[in-house]
DNA sequence: AACTATTTATAAGA
DNA sequence: TTCTTATAAATAGTT
């Protein structure tokens, strides 16, 4: 159909061959619509060029998995992507086993009642051990985690009972050498002072650890 | 291209439709062979008559297997599948934290070191807590179960006593009857022999607890 | 991408 | 179904 007869064999001018692809191209795609549409046919058309550029015609209203679907369920070939699909459904498989086992372990562990139905007197006495031993490690840990947090806090105290010497002794410089920062209160307020701010101190590491990076406000300081 | 133009509609007529459908069909096949040799290119026809009939058309040397995966591979992530298996990927990777939590549970439960490194000392102590409440549980159930198979022990002692006490009965009246029984030992063998029977039955009960439906054989009674 | 001579497909009828 | 055939549609080669 056109203005010479050709034979049914390889174009070998690309170009040629391209220009046909695309003409013929349209042409099924508009046969197979029509079809689609005079017979209600349901079509699927993949095709891929030489240089594997894809088209597709599907019929209205359809998609390309429906047909493809319904193609496999026809030749009955239990789907093209059995053996994938399997592996998976076994992995799902063994994750629920393995899954199952492990909250078995933790209710014998948790000693719940229904699931003990099945342990022997051996069992429950070698589980017991276990959990004896279990426990004296978790005990091991909360003193060593007590211990680290006592450690921390006496350093924190030292630390901090130095630093409040340090400043009272600036303080006691200050005072021998501006007096006028003694404001009020009588008496030997440097020698008792000492006490007091430590004292002051003191009280506040005790009560709740002071944050670091946070010193004391002058305003502290002046009630000493 | 026919005797007269037709519209591009559905055709009613049930028989009309299905010449049509052949006709067009088969000049469609045509075509797409065609356009496989003519331009080398990979074509997939896959199609259902409105009574569901499959007729496909597959290129020469190709599988629709195989122009399949490529029209995926080409889509690319819009895979025909994706959402099923992107669920089933989820499950997956689901189940896998489940699993990981599960295991990490038991170690705690377990006291393994390394896994302890993160918990609290709130959280160690409340740990310890239930575990002993767990231990006390699985001892519970421990007693339980020794205290019935000492329970069931008991019974069977005492049934056997009783099964004893009857058959040293039967053996004094039958000795009583028929003093033939008495094959030797001389004197006044009814009167001891009952307790001498006994002891022996007493024995034979405390050493092992005879099985079930094995009575005692004729030449042990014979000693006595 | 358009044109058009020609081939091909096919609608309707047998 | 298949064949026939008039006619519509597709398209090869050309512009």
């Amino acid at each position: 159909m056109g203005r010479g007869k050709i034979e049914i064999k390889l174009i070998e001018n690309p170009t040629n061959r391209q220009v046909t692809y695309s003409k013929r191209r349209n042409g099924i795609f508009k046969k197979a619509h029509e079809l689609s549409v005079l017979c209600d046919a349901k079509v699927s058309l993949i095709m891929f060029s030489k240089n594997n550029k894809m088209h597709e015609y599907i019929s209205p209203g359809l998609t390309t998995k429906k047909v493809i679907d319904q193609y496999q369920k026809t030749l009955g070939d239990i789907d093209l992507w059995r053996s994938h699909h399997e592996k998976m459904l076994e992995n799902l498989k063994k994750l629920k086993d393995i899954n199952n086992k492990l909250r078995r372990q933790i209710r014998h562990r948790i000693g719940e009642g229904f699931d003990m139905d099945d342990m022997s007197f051996q069992q429950l006495r070698s589980l017991e051990e276990d959990m004896v031993s279990s426990i004296g490690k978790i005990r091991e840990r909360k003193f060593h985690v007590i211990k680290t947090r006592t450690d921390t806090c006496r350093k924190k105290v030292r630390s901090l009972e130095q630093m409040n010497g340090n400043l009272l002794l600036e303080l006691k410089e200050k005072c021998v050498i501006h007096p006028q920062f003694l404001l009020h209160d009588e008496g030997d307020e440097l020698a008792n002072g000492a006490s007091n701010l430590y004292a002051f101190c003191q009280h506040h590491t005790h009560l709740n650890l002071p944050h670091h990076g946070e010193g004391f406000k002058i305003d502290d300081l002046r009630l000493a």
